[in-house]
DNA sequence: TGGAGGGATATTGTATGCAATTCATCTATA
DNA sequence: TATAGATGAATTGCATACAATATCCCTCCA
């Protein structure tokens, strides 16, 4: 069974050459010209071309005009403005949440929170990573406006990098599972400044923790 | 004495379709052909494909894969949720700025608070339309997060079609002003929560008086 | 009359060649 | 030796031709 895929060759090649961005066969500063792009992904510079502008857009390289690409070089300041702007709009979407989640969707997060429980017992870091994803869309989407959500998530995708190893620190699974009881629990109290804050803070701490030194490490190469 | 223009045909196209866009040479929902648009701009195919993917990732036109593109049609919702989405990004850098403005930038957001009096005085809308997107940037930019920043500023001229008449209305003027006092009083207070609120208000008012209605009358064509 | 099928047409996706610009290297001169 | 200028190679920007796909309209059949 050939499940054929209709994505254009541009669309395959954003896929490609991001791919290869983050698992490090392009390093940051690295130069993409177009030429070596198609031979190395066996299509012409066109498609590579589009591909390029659309990466430039998602923040992954940088084009500078008539003087080619090169995957961007996210410095420590940049990173950390990233992680700052993704904490304010997450404790943003976790404020209007409290304000107006819907009672179906206050019992389902509730629901999808204490469903996490066996995770953090069983120290099951990926399934836990896989639920914690859920867990923020869900709120994300609880703030009823659907392009806040789209740039939080967006930064989140972007970021993800960045965060590869956020689970593993000992410890950090129970202490994520509390401070995400506290923003349900602020939800569900419809206390708006008590979810922005436990949000805000739980987001920085995730990112306090060591992760940021993992990504001062992946910048510097 | 010639000023060349060194941007790219991308460039200009980028520009000159944005605007026909904008002032309803091209109408939401309208097909834009790449054949059409490289004839009626004198180019080829080439940089027209370029500059409608860069006007999709910013939202003013969609491209839907092998089926050509065409202007954005902003539903009432979706119009909606930009603008919320714009106000609580801009109540975020307000909040932001109470915290952690520098008392220089402190000193020269209250200054140039004060020199926009003079406008309200003389009801130069446009003159105060101008100052009042710098009064917003300086806002933006004591947030002390570029990213956010960009983030902001970019929604805000997105919607920047959608507000023509803004100052227009009778009465707007010193009641935005009147606002923009109460954002300033919580930012000098270093009121983190009092600025969030008068800033989320202020946008709120602001796009709620009439320029909704302008807007779904843009929309609707 | 209404809908399904099929072929012509129009439009997008991709490849390639040429023009224009940038970059690197080398030379000449102070 | 260091710097400015020039020259050639490399690379991007753009145009055009071809291939693949979608759209439209016509015919045919129930």
């Amino acid at each position: 069974m050939d499940i054929v895929d209709d994505r254009t060759r541009a669309d395959r090649l954003v896929s490609d050459v991001s791919e290869d961005i983050l698992n490090g066969a392009f390093a940051p500063g690295d130069r993409l010209d177009e030429l070596s792009l198609a031979e190395r992904y066996g299509v012409s510079r066109t498609p590579v071309r589009e591909a390029l502008r659309r990466l430039a857009s998602s923040g992954l390289v940088e084009v500078r005009p008539r003087r080619g690409a090169i995957v961007a070089r996210i410095t420590a300041e940049k990173l950390a403005e990233l992680f700052g702007a993704m904490a304010e709009l997450e404790a943003t979407c976790a404020r209007l949440s409290a304000i107006g989640m819907t009672p179906m969707e206050r019992r389902r997060l509730e629901a999808f929170y204490a469903s996490m429980e066996p995770l953090v017992s069983a120290a099951d870091a990926e399934g836990f990573a896989a639920a914690n994803l859920v867990f923020h869309t869900q709120i994300y989407a609880g703030a009823h406006n659907g392009h806040l959500a789209e740039i939080t998530a967006g930064l989140r995708s972007r970021l993800l990098p960045y965060r590869c190893a956020q689970f593993r620190t000992p410890g950090r699974l129970p202490r994520s599972h509390a401070e995400h009881g506290a923003v349900v629990a602020a939800i569900l109290d419809a206390d708006a400044a008590g979810a922005h804050a436990a949000m805000l803070r739980h987001v920085s701490l995730v990112e306090d923790s060591f992760e940021r030194l993992a990504a001062a490490r992946a910048v510097r190469g």
